[in-house]
DNA sequence: CCGTTGTTGCAAATCACTCGCAACAACGGT
DNA sequence: ACCGTTGTTGCGAGTGATTTGCAACAACGG
């Protein structure tokens, strides 16, 4: 599995709040929030603390399993994707929608001639709203 | 003096915490924390208190004189400018560097087509680091 | 199976930001 | 210029997400 190989990679070790982590990360397409995170993987194994939670999101982001992104109020990860998708997140009821962009690509060429900086992550953020949540 | 206008239209006062910050945001051409934009705030006049300045910063976002990203663990403002420009964030120094970039505009229209959403503001955030910054 | 040492659970701490409320000050009317 | 109304402020306490210190614990190489 993926995990594991990747944290030994690192050299970190596998123990159980990382698997359940990743376990529920894995199975999620869409950002979590730590709430959803903490319930889902205490819903696996209640004795997982939150702050062990924490360290894991820290750690995973580190070694880029996962991606975290302020997309409000709070932080959110996902399972680490390329640059390509960009997100829509709905003002109203605060839904992250993915979106495949090859604009990004370009964006990424043009950067390159940026001078004075070199790019690592894109990561585009797009507030608007689903037009199911269109009120009035 | 543009401020004075824009409150005005909107029905709110005209207020010395609402032009000191004005002031320092209008002097700036990047991005400042809540902390730098306290300083300097109370630099021009000290008996401005921290929570005018946060209430100032959040009624300038919504009548859309500045700007608001989560460009790390804390927000940061700016005086609002299109979606055409996109920010470079240093991983080492943490400076926020401007790129205009023309891919944005495709990436609107791109946008446009896709169905159940609703764009209204685009937001880039692109990491890595200033050549400058180049350690190692 | 053991020892080393990276990890965890817990509880307390921090940090950025928000809120309630009484005193205050813009600004339209006079 | 002065008044009254009512939006704003300063202050202090509150909130909620994330972090940290530390002793007990468990992964994994030998």
């Amino acid at each position: 599995m993926e995990l594991e190989a990747t944290l030994r990679e690192h050299g970190h070790r596998v123990t159980r709040p990382r698997s359940v982590v990743w376990q529920v990360l894995a199975d999620t397409d869409g950002h979590l929030n730590a709430l959803e995170i903490t319930e889902r993987v205490q819903a696996l194994d209640p004795g997982i603390n939150q702050s062990s939670i924490y360290r894991t999101l820290a750690l995973f982001t580190e070694i880029e399993l996962v991606r975290e992104s302020r997309l409000g109020d709070a932080a959110t990860w996902e399972r680490a994707h390329g640059d390509a998708v960009i997100h829509l997140v709905c003002d109203r009821c605060g839904a992250v929608h993915h979106h495949h962009a090859p604009s990004i690509e370009r964006l990424r060429r043009e950067l390159g001639s940026h001078p004075g900086f070199v790019t690592d992550a894109i990561d585009v953020r797009v507030t608007g709203h689903c037009t199911r949540c269109n009120v009035g």
